[in-house]
DNA sequence: GTTACCTCAAATGG
DNA sequence: CCCATTTGAGGTAA
């Protein structure tokens, strides 16, 4: 049993047991009404009626939606039925529900879908006014258009910004955003890469245009009201395509793929059918820093109830709260999400799903502002991966390398990255890979001082988003190709760094490849793939993560016949997922580029680090990837022999493996094949689009 | 019961 | 701290 923090009842209860206080009073706890809490540590039995007291010293009225006691106590895991459908188009269940333990449809699933065909036919720009998230336009008189022009001269009537349209964008331009995977992680993974793609997108035009704008929500809206969006409705227990440790920066983020449905309350919730009663319940609650929580144990948490604070009075036993009252009650899986202290992201936190979790107890106490608060003791489900687990884990590993067990090496690169790699294996007794020499720069054919130069921009102290007359940014079709952040803002065939004969300082934001590794790597032993790469750190999506170093071939010498040489990286083949990594600016009205011929005017760049290189040598292939490589220029302006940097596709969390995909021999599609003569090797990255066998 | 609003809370994020 | 912003729940009236 984990440690049981303090509770006022001070009873140890277990989740199972059941307390004949609750069996009598199933909706309306006593211990949450009366105030005298304190005194009894197991209070004698106290009937109540479930219409109790209306109005305690603490207890709000007792909500009218209240439904009578069910008898019924025994189920762990309720049947749950779907809630009769009220009307509007089914809901958009995913095909694929295997995960979920509970058919359970909430009313508020059955959402009518913005729908393209009720435009107004003379609304040429295909702007909708507004639409609420039932897909209802809304009109707001005082708010829009004409109206509000002859209100303003009647004076005395509230000043209201007029609200922003949100882009409903014509079918058929955005018709390649909605493929629709037979994975429900492909299909997670696909909303969550255009979110980015379009959030990257607004933040380099906010940013050139000097606007500090919502981008996470602006872009959260757009793709709601284009109805791009995973898991559609609500459920108890797992969702589909989101797994224990997946992480995320922005609460919509969670919104969009069905995790998390409200945009800033902590605690999701649902009606849900219960032995034919109607009951909310929660099914989804955010612990994010904000509340007095107990979240440091790996086992449990305790979690305040929401409200209160901005009033400065005692929380109510609605909503939320009355949610995780009656989940208590009905014993079903809340899903939770923690945060992690991030210093390298903007909102300095970051969402992980933690797992499924019940409710043990709750009580109420006074918090340190005097309001009396709810508290929820959450136990987590036993049998699932790791969660907090690995974060503490990781940032002990971070404090102390030397804590980290099974370490071969502590520093593969002897000193010559910014920060160490190390190198473990928690596997066998494997003393580390073949021998090979690390180097941090790509050996080329011949000096780079005889290379082709860079063309240098003129800018002072750093290039600026939104300067027309820096070079630099001409080079990259007229935009930085970093956000300030330093996070790669889309996919292009070529990006230009600044380099030496530039006028600005190394401080400038179209420095980020050049200057090296910036997270704490473990090249480790996987199972059954050989040595692999992986990160302590959580990575978010547009990271740099490396460069492929090695020994630069030219095309012309490729020793053909050397089928020993595992370590070739080569441009050939651009991934299917790294094609659509900037998709989502259609929605911006953009043209969206065309990735497939990209490929075809790159020229060949081929390195080899059999003999020589860096991490990325140890980065495994697979057909579902989470890093993309892109050609960067920053020494020298010769084309054909760019560097490779490795960038995140997707977020990563910490202690996932590094993969990318290297593309398949022998196939008949041009832009795959190239080099004949390596064997195919059958793929063992287990991803559910796995092609069988890469190059 | 359904529909079309309206109002409000919320552990966001700059 | 201040505040603009979004979503969904819940209420009300037709």
């Amino acid at each position: 049993m984990g440690r049981h923090p303090k509770n006022p009842q001070g009873s140890n209860q277990d989740a199972l047991d059941v307390k004949p206080l609750r069996t009598l009073a199933p909706f309306f706890p006593a211990h949450l009404v009366f105030d005298n809490f304190n005194q009894s540590s197991n209070p004698p039995l106290v009937c109540i009626t479930p219409f109790g007291p209306s109005s305690g010293d603490f207890g709000s009225p007792i909500p009218s939606n209240f439904s009578p006691p069910v008898p019924s106590f025994a189920a762990a895991q309720p049947q749950v039925t779907p809630v009769k459908r009220p009307r509007g188009r089914p809901p958009k269940i995913a095909s694929n529900g295997s995960n979920g333990p509970i058919k359970a449809t909430p009313i508020s699933a059955f959402h009518t879908p913005p729908s393209f065909t009720e435009m107004d036919e003379e609304d040429e720009s295909i702007f909708v006014t507004e639409t609420s998230s039932r897909g209802r336009k809304i009109k707001r008189p005082s708010r829009l258009g004409s109206s509000s022009a002859e209100r303003s001269d009647s004076a005395k009537v509230k000043k209201v910004k007029p609200l922003k349209p949100v882009r409903k964008v014509p079918e058929n331009e955005i018709a390649a955003l909605r493929v629709s995977y037979n994975d429900p992680r492909e299909n997670v993974e696909a909303i969550m890469m255009i979110f980015d793609a379009l959030r990257r997108r607004l933040l380099q035009l906010d940013e050139s245009s000097n606007l500090n704008g919502r981008q996470d929500l602006k872009a959260g809206a757009i793709m709601l009201a284009n109805d791009l969006k995973a898991n559609a409705g609500k459920r108890i227990g797992p969702v589909p395509g989101v797994e224990v440790g997946d992480i995320f920066y922005f609460r919509m983020e969670m919104c969009i793929i069905g995790l998390h449905a409200p945009s800033m309350a902590g605690i999701d919730y649902m009606t849900a059918k219960f032995d034919n009663q109607d009951d909310p319940v929660a099914i989804c609650i955010v612990s994010s820093g904000g509340y007095e929580n107990e979240e440091d144990d790996v086992d449990f948490l305790i979690y305040t109830g929401q409200g209160g604070s901005t009033k400065n009075e005692d929380q109510k036993l609605e909503r939320g709260n009355l949610a995780l009252e009656r989940s208590l009650y009905r014993k079903n899986q809340i899903r939770v999400v923690r945060s992690a202290k991030d210093p390298n992201c903007q909102t300095g936190k970051i969402y992980y799903y933690d797992g499924l979790y019940k409710i043990q107890n709750s009580w109420k106490e006074k918090a340190k502002s005097g309001i009396n608060v709810f508290k929820y003791k959450l136990l987590r489900e036993p049998g699932q991966p790791e969660g907090l687990a690995v974060w503490k884990m990781t940032q002990k590993w971070k404090e102390n390398p030397s804590g980290r067990g099974r370490v071969i090496l502590s520093d593969l690169s002897s000193g010559t990255e910014n920060i160490p790699v190390c190198l473990v294996n928690d596997v066998d007794n494997e003393k580390g890979p073949t021998h090979f020499t690390y180097i941090t720069k790509v050996k080329y054919l011949k000096p780079i001082s005889l290379m082709k130069p860079l063309q240098g921009c003129k800018c002072q102290s750093v290039c600026l988003p939104g300067d027309i007359n820096c070079s630099c940014a001409q080079q990259n079709e007229g935009d930085l190709p970093y956000s300030s952040l330093g996070l790669l803002v889309s996919r292009k065939p070529l990006i230009a760094e600044c380099g030496s004969s530039c006028q600005c300082s190394f401080n400038c934001r179209n420095r980020v490849t050049q200057k090296g590794i910036r997270l704490h790597f473990e090249v480790f032993k996987t199972r059954d793939r050989g040595w692999g790469l992986r990160s302590w750190d959580p990575i978010r999506a547009g990271t740099f993560i490396c460069e492929y170093t090695g020994e630069l071939i030219d095309e012309v010498r490729v020793d053909m016949n050397d089928e020993e040489d595992d370590y070739i990286f080569q441009t050939a083949y651009l991934g299917e997922k790294t094609s659509r990594w900037n998709r989502g600016t259609e929605l911006l009205g953009e043209p969206s580029t065309n990735e497939s011929t990209e490929a075809q005017n790159l020229l060949p760049i081929t390195i080899t680090a059999k003999s020589m290189g860096n991490i990325a040598r140890f980065m495994n292939h697979s057909c579902s990837p989470n890093v993309l490589w892109q050609p960067v220029l920053h020494d020298h302006g010769d084309e054909g022999h760019a560097h490779i940097m490795f960038f995140a596709l997707k977020h990563i969390p910490p202690m996932t493996e590094l993969t990318y995909d290297y593309g398949v021999s022998g196939s008949n599609d041009e832009r795959i094949g190239g080099f004949g003569s390596r064997r195919a090797k059958k793929c063992l990255c287990a991803s559910p689009n796995c092609r069988g066998f890469f190059g």
